[in-house]
Formats: structure tokens, sequence, C-alpha cells
DNA sequence: CGCCGCTTTGAGTCCATTCAATTCCGGTGG
DNA sequence: CCACCGGAATTGAATGGACTCAAAGCGGCG
């Protein structure tokens, strides 16, 4: 493991007021491990063994049920997943997966939980991730009951676009089905909506949006600071 | 403050292994107060300056936006809320209101915070609530994208259903359109709803359901075990 | 007994999905 | 360099589910 990556590691807020040797502890009984594109690093249902942290790459949460599957967030680096999981000690109730090849920092349960109960300020910092994970899934819920599929597509592009001189600009870093997926509607849905945006000066060219007027945009989208705000996931 | 009412506070998981001294100072610092019903608790956006717990009566836990507003949750003594909001310092993501009238003891959110730093095994507690409401909220995310309207009103049915002589019971502890809400659906589909499972061998009269043939139901619900153990929201 | 609120039922509309077919795009091999 | 291939994305048509609006039951309480 480079030492860069440690660093980065350490810069997290979960690890920010830890005490060097129980961070030396994690280290050393953590594992890291490059992965290709499209493997499934975690399987719903399964007992919780490691604490991932992705330091490169792109990953899905997802969950499936009855061969359908819907997309929960998406990660990029660097962040911590599954720690509800780890810490309850009970079955993951997302599954994971690359999609793209990444390099995952993979700390096993046990020595979180050991720190856990032995360093106030890693329990602080993991109370505090653990409670905006919490509020970023009270955020989807209530995004998915209240808004409807455009004004949904609407609040993603306005929370992930980038100001550039000619309007808001977004990069979907992944296929488009996966962010449908992620909004709650089918690929044929996300595509209809995207062109019915075009009335709001919206153009699609591959995977990347143009968004002329973001003003329009932001007032379709009915925007709340109650929901967009933070904005960690996906 | 009754001494029964400090009892049954004190047996929640929050609080089992936390010191005397500690517990002492959460209640000293704490007020217990009753309130009719339909009094809104919580106002959404605003700062999280208590940690409220359902002594007696019932909460509601919802969201509004431009008019609309969503059912997310409800509370029977006795359940601690808004936990997430009072740990990071920041607003409500959600309001609350009682439903019936009720009595809720209101610990400072100083408070909790104080005795968070200095307690390890409240530390500890702390976690595991919210831990397990992070993956309440999960489920309810799941179910919200994964099944249908009819098949998550069958699931909530199972859920929340007592097994009797005659198949399973069902109170609905208020309006109906509380529980449309929190399905997700309007009270026109939520009727509609019911009557299509009078296939399914259930009968409605007023706030009491009956299941003659539960398995029919529990099949139509597609239990996923990963979707409905636990069961703390609503 | 009659009012009022909650619930149910009915009819019509709209939006999202499904199924099917076509177009677009990136990558490969000739 | 270009033609071709295959997956992804779009488009079209038809279906279906949920919603809105409106009106009629039902029940509780004064």
């Amino acid at each position: 493991m480079r030492a860069t990556d440690i660093q980065t590691v350490r810069a997290l807020p979960l690890f920010a007021g830890i005490g060097e040797a129980q961070f030396a502890a994690l280290m050393d009984a953590a594992l890291l491990q490059r992965f290709p594109a499209q493997v499934q690093l975690i399987h719903e249902g399964e007992e919780a063994d490691f604490l991932h942290i992705v330091v490169e790459g792109m990953v899905e949460m997802f969950a499936s049920g009855n061969g359908e599957e819907t997309t929960i967030g998406f990660l990029a680096p660097v962040s911590t997943f599954i720690l509800a999981a780890v810490l309850v000690e009970k079955v993951y109730l997302q599954s994971a997966r690359t999609l793209t090849p990444s390099r995952l920092l993979m700390i096993p349960a046990g020595a979180v939980r050991k720190v856990f109960a032995g360093d106030t300020a890693f329990a602080g910092a993991v109370v505090i991730e653990l409670a905006e994970r919490y509020r970023d899934i009270v955020r989807q819920l209530k995004t998915q009951k209240m808004r409807t599929g455009i004004e949904r597509l609407a609040a993603w592009l306005v929370a992930h676009g980038e100001a550039t001189p000619d309007g808001l600009v977004v990069r979907i870093a992944f296929e488009k089905v996966k962010l449908a997926s992620f909004l709650g509607m089918t690929r044929e849905t996300l595509s209809r909506s995207f062109a019915a945006l075009a009335d709001y000066g919206v153009s699609v060219s591959g995977r990347t949006i143009r968004c002329a007027d973001a003003d329009a945009l932001i007032r379709l989208a009915r925007p709340d600071p109650l929901l967009d705000e933070h904005g960690q996931p996906a």
C-alpha cells in the first residue's frame, strides 16, 4: 500500500481525529486490492465482513429483488461504504459492484469495531459519518416520493452540473441506464425526460449534458435545501 | 417526571449501558411534556435542539414540499427520533406531529452530545441505534422503488398483523390516509388496493383488517428478509 | 336525528411502462 | 481508412397503473 494512499485515507473525516496507534492498527489489518470493472464486491444478504473504502475508480450500490435491480447510489473516491452493516454486525442490505477498474481499501469489521470501542475520536467520527449517510438516504426517500421523474432528473443535473461560461455542464460517468435506475425510472423514460428538458435549454450529446438556462432547470426542480444540500449520494 | 417513566426510558437499548451519573445528567436536563393530538413537534428546516423520545401516544414523521406532504413513519412508545440531526448539529430533515395525545421526553441536544463524548457505552449504543435507523430507511427506499403499491400494502399487513385463530388481524392505529401516504399512494388508490386484496382473503371493516389466507398475502408481498426483518419504522 | 369528516366508488386523464424497432456510437478487423 | 458488428440509446405505439375530480356511502358525535 502506497504512502500517498494512506495519506488520502487518513485525510477522510472518518479518520481525522483518530490516534496514531489505532489508525496503524486499522491499516495493518486492512487490505488494498484492485478490481476490474463489473465485479460484484458485496452481495446483499451476506455477513458484513469488511468496511470498504473506494480509493480509486467508481462503485455502484444497488439492491435486487426477484430479478429486478435498482441503483441506490454511486461512490467516487474517497468514500466509505456499508459502515452501518459493519457496526451492527448484520447482513448487508445493499450490494456493490465496480463500474470502472478500482482500488478498494478493505478494513476487517472486527478491527473497526475494536478501534471504535477504544478511541473516542473515532467513535465520534463514525457517528457523524453514519448520521450524514442516514440523512442522505432520507433525502433520497423524500425525493423519490415527492418529486416527479422529470423533477428528479432536473435536480440531479443541477446538483451535479458544473458552471461554465455557456451554462451548466454535466458529464455522466456511467451508463445512462444506471442513472435511470437511480432516479427510479426506466431507460426509455429517462430518454424521454431528457427530450422534454429540451424546452428548458437542455441538450444532450452522449454522456455530456449542457443546460443553457440553468435557472429554468432550477425552477423546474423546485430545489429544496432540505433535499439538495450536501448530496453525498450519487 | 414519574419514576416508572424513567425506568422505561432507562430500559431503552440506547441507555442500556450508560453510567448512572451520565444518565442522571441527561434526565436532569430533559423535559417531559404532554401534547394534545395534531400538534407539530418538529418543523423540518429548523435547528435540531432536542432529542425526542415518545413515552406515550403516537407520533407521525413526515416531510413536506410545495404544499405536498408525505409520511415517512409512525412512532409508538418507546422510541427515539431525530437522533441524526441532533448528532450532526444540523437542521431537521423531517417534521413530526402527534397523532394522539402524547407524552414526550425531550433531551437537549447539547446534553446528548456531551454525554456521547464522555461515555463509551452510550457512544456505542448511539451508533447501533443510528445504524439500525439507517438500515430501516434503506429498507423503505428499496420497498418504495422495487415493490408495487399493492405489494407494499400486502407487506405492511404481513409485517403488522397479529396471528389469531381466524387468520391475520391488523388494527390501523390512525387514519387510512396516513397509511396511504406512508405507502406512497393516494387514499383512493389505497382503498382500491384493499378492494383488490379481497381476492386474497382480505376483508376490511373500518380500521380492522382481517386476512383469512395469510400465506396468499405473503406470497403476493414477495417477502424479502432484507426488506421486512426488523421493521422498526411504521 | 342530522351534521361533518373520513372513506369509498366511479369516470376520465395522464404519465410511466412494456414491447418492438430503429438509430447511434465505439471498437474491431479487414 | 473504411466497413462492419454489438451494445447502448432513442423513438414509436399500445397498454396499464395511478392520479384527479366528483359524487355517493358510512360512522361518529353532538
